[in-house]
DNA sequence: CACCCCCGGTTTTTT
DNA sequence: ACCGGGGGTG
């Protein structure tokens, strides 16, 4: 009855029960509802316990979607699964059992600036020059040898004689050292750390073993080893781990994903079952037919037949474009014309692009028309100066030993405490092998330090502890409040009175929100727990269903996702294929599984759009069509025509300067307010105005030099918009 | 000794 | 956007 909706391969996979399996899940084949149909036929006809489940999914929102798709189908079951990220079911299991290697429960999360603070602080102590050895060289060597599960002993026992290797191996580890001085993790450590435990302690892995008898791992494709190591030890005693996934969708090597872990299940794990999944119920056969095309050229794949009932439906949409503003006034226009013709939502929209520097021409065409979007990922909110001095306050005030945190915040708002009087603190505290914070609580540290000094780092001690003594008994927003209230960091920002420090305190209050948000959704809403969940978002994560806007994201964070009309932009070479993939045959083959996942994601309709010509690396540059145009079959392009699409023009427009990372430079500024404004009008904060999308509002603010007016509209919210070209006409 | 302003460098993809 | 360095000020 259960699975009675399912095709036979999908009812086939969804209804075996032992032993490990492997589910061949080509691009919208069904692969959640198969999951999800086999976790409820698990609990529904074998009468397994939901506590004996687990699935690890790749984002937050694809657990929960999970959990609510399952619960749709035999009710509400899944409070005592284990459904979450690789990241957050080792933070649960690290925070119960993470003593036996050292942690206390509240060790916290480094993110890749944190991590970044560390390697720096490595650097100083190490005396190595920055020129020669770039940090960023040294993070991402760091990543890549705990992806391959290296410790700092076993990567110098294989590159011992290897001269090269030897300061890299010091940094490694002292910064694994101050890592754990610190009571801290980066994101790969929480895997590390945890196959460490069940290393270590035998009779915690055995718990857990026992526990998860069911074990299910989504986009297999893109596991790491140490990803590949961990489950094989949970499910090392019952056997029974069921994965999905899709090899031609493995878009994380550089990141550690390895391929072979799909490639080699059925070696891995003897006896293992096969389904796979080759009817597609997303795309038309154009779409489908297209992406077939370009796959197949990848050599080294596991033959695939993806197949759909679905109609041919409107052939592929090619257009070539001057440059990238051109590109996104077409693709802007497309979208104006579908909404008024055939009744399309916003939200029927993804553009796709390899780069976030691309999202900028689509938001200004955006803009313009007065079409809200969303940008998924790119300059993120969590990357703000303000709400990252936040975390790291509220890290430190869970975990006295966070240096990193201490150092970020410690004169932030100021308190006269500069280079001088941290070396002296850092001196006491290195002696006595305790935390910067710690030091702060002797009086012995204050010698030789000035008055003033003094007095700002006891303030600032002083604040820590007293959150520190409520935090188990409080709400994290009253910890919150009562931090914003002590640090004076709101009114610091007041009292500055200029646009940039109202949006920083905007910002401050759009966090608040969201710690009220988790208070009232989480089961467990501790400080800690929210600083696990806060570290480990995904760009993903942040996408709400119930908002109808235009969504423009790179081709990583649409994976798994599905919209009727995508359009998929850049396509260039050196820019999609990735100029950095170019070199090396796997790169590119990488590069064009990613145009794969992008065109898979339409539904209906699909777009692939180039320009000819393009701001890049801050020149104005002549691009060729990407070789995956190439490749494509044309049968299913419409648009597309070779010789014409192939030679070039002159530049429509001359070339403008290069504003980097798109923010406005001067020049561009006052080149804009030079250029005749399509409304001319000037608007001040209070005016009423009407919007021909958001109907009528007031001004909130104007900021001319940044070209942006920010409006509050009745029935719409705040938006910011252009102040020079947003359709926007005084009200009354 | 701390603070402030200006400038230059930095973005391929991310948990 | 953010960070760090350089140089001037208090």
């Amino acid at each position: 009855m259960l699975l009675s909706g399912l095709n036979p391969v999908q009812h086939g996979a969804a209804s075996a029960v032992k032993g490990p399996i492997l589910v061949v899940a080509g691009a919208g084949s069904g692969k959640t509802r198969v999951l999800t149909h086999r976790i409820a036929n698990l609990v529904e006809e074998h009468d397994i316990f939901p506590s004996n489940i687990m699935a690890i999914t790749f984002t937050n929102k694809a657990a929960n979607e999970m959990k609510e798709r399952i619960e749709a189908l035999v009710g509400p079951v899944t409070s005592q699964m284990w459904v979450g990220t690789f990241h957050a079911i080792c933070v649960r299991i690290l925070r119960r059992d993470g003593e036996s290697i050292g942690y206390a429960q509240d060790f916290v999360i480094y993110d890749t600036s944190d991590q970044k603070s560390l390697i720096k602080a490595c650097y100083k102590a190490l005396d190595i020059d920055e020129k020669r050895f770039p940090m960023k060289t040294a993070q991402y060597k760091i990543s890549g040898a705990k992806n391959d599960m290296q410790t700092p002993e076993s990567y110098e026992k294989i590159n011992e004689h290897d001269y090269r290797e030897r300061e890299f191996i010091k940094l490694y580890k002292l910064y694994q050292d101050k890592l754990k001085a610190n009571q801290a993790m980066d994101f790969d450590d929480l895997l590390l750390k945890t196959i460490e435990l069940f290393k270590k302690d035998k009779e915690a892995l055995a718990r857990y073993q026992n526990r998860f008898r069911y074990i299910h791992v989504d986009e297999y494709q893109d596991t790491n080893r140490a990803q590949y190591e961990l489950i094989r030890l949970l499910s090392g005693l019952h056997g029974n781990l069921f994965v999905v996934g899709d090899g031609d969708q493995s878009i994380y090597r550089w990141r550690g994903a390895d391929i072979r872990n799909i490639q080699e299940f059925e070696k891995d794990f003897p006896g293992a079952q096969l389904f796979k999944l080759e009817q597609n119920y997303r795309s038309t056969k154009n779409i489908l037919g297209l992406a077939n095309s370009v796959i197949k050229h990848n050599p080294n794949r596991r033959e695939k037949n993806l197949w759909t009932d679905a109609d041919d439906g409107e052939k592929v949409h090619y257009h070539c474009a001057q440059d990238e503003k051109d590109e996104a006034r077409f693709v802007v226009r497309e979208m104006l014309n579908r909404m008024r013709e055939e009744h399309y939502k916003r939200s029927d929209f993804a553009v796709l692009y390899r780069t976030n520097a691309q999202s900028r021409a689509f938001e200004d065409a955006l803009l313009l028309e007065g079409i809200p979007y969303k940008v998924v990922g790119g300059a993120k909110f969590y990357e703000r100066k303000e709400i990252k001095d936040l975390m790291a306050y509220l890290k430190l005030v869970v975990n006295r030993f966070d240096d990193v945190s201490f150092l970020r915040v410690i004169n932030e708002p100021k308190r006269s405490i500069g280079d001088k009087t941290i070396e002296k603190l850092q001196h006491f505290a290195n002696e006595r092998g305790i935390s910067l914070l710690e030091a702060c609580g002797f009086e012995e540290a204050y010698e030789g330090i000035s008055s003033k000094a003094s007095t700002g780092l006891k303030g600032f001690f002083s604040i820590i502890k007293s959150l520190h003594a409520i935090v188990d008994q409080s709400f994290v927003s009253v910890i919150f409040d009562k931090l914003i209230e002590m640090t004076g960091i709101i009114a610091g920002y007041e009292a500055e009175r200029t646009i940039e420090a109202d949006g920083r305190i905007d910002n401050i209050y759009e966090f608040r929100a969201v710690i009220e948000e988790f208070e009232k959704r989480s089961e467990s809403p501790t400080l800690r727990d929210f600083l696990a969940e806060t570290s480990l978002r995904s760009d993903q994560d942040s996408i709400e269903d119930s908002e109808d806007s235009v969504l423009l994201m790179t081709l990583h964070a649409s994976k798994g996702l599905e919209f009727p009309i995508v359009f998929l932009v850049g396509l260039e070479e050196q820019l999609f294929p990735s100029f950095r993939s170019m070199d090396d045959p796997e790169g590119l083959e990488e590069e064009r599984r990613l145009c794969y996942v992008g065109i898979t994601r339409a539904e209906k309709v699909l777009y692939i759009t180039h320009a000819k010509n393009r701001n890049q690396f801050g020149r104005f540059e002549e691009k060729m069509p990407s070789c995956f145009l190439k490749e494509m079959d044309q049968s299913y392009l419409e648009g597309y025509e070779p010789k014409k699409g192939l030679t070039f023009g002159k530049p429509e427009a001359k070339p403008k300067p290069a504003s980097f990372f798109g923010v406005k430079t001067k020049r561009d500024t006052f080149a804009s307010k030079t250029e005749p404004s399509s409304s001319g009008a000037f608007f001040s904060a209070g005016d009423k105005v009407m919007h021909k999308m958001f109907g009528s509002g007031m001004v909130l603010s104007v900021d001319h030099a940044k070209d942006l007016i920010t409006v509050v509209f009745d029935t719409s919210g705040i938006k910011k918009l252009s102040a020079s070209s947003a359709p926007l006409v005084r009200n009354g």
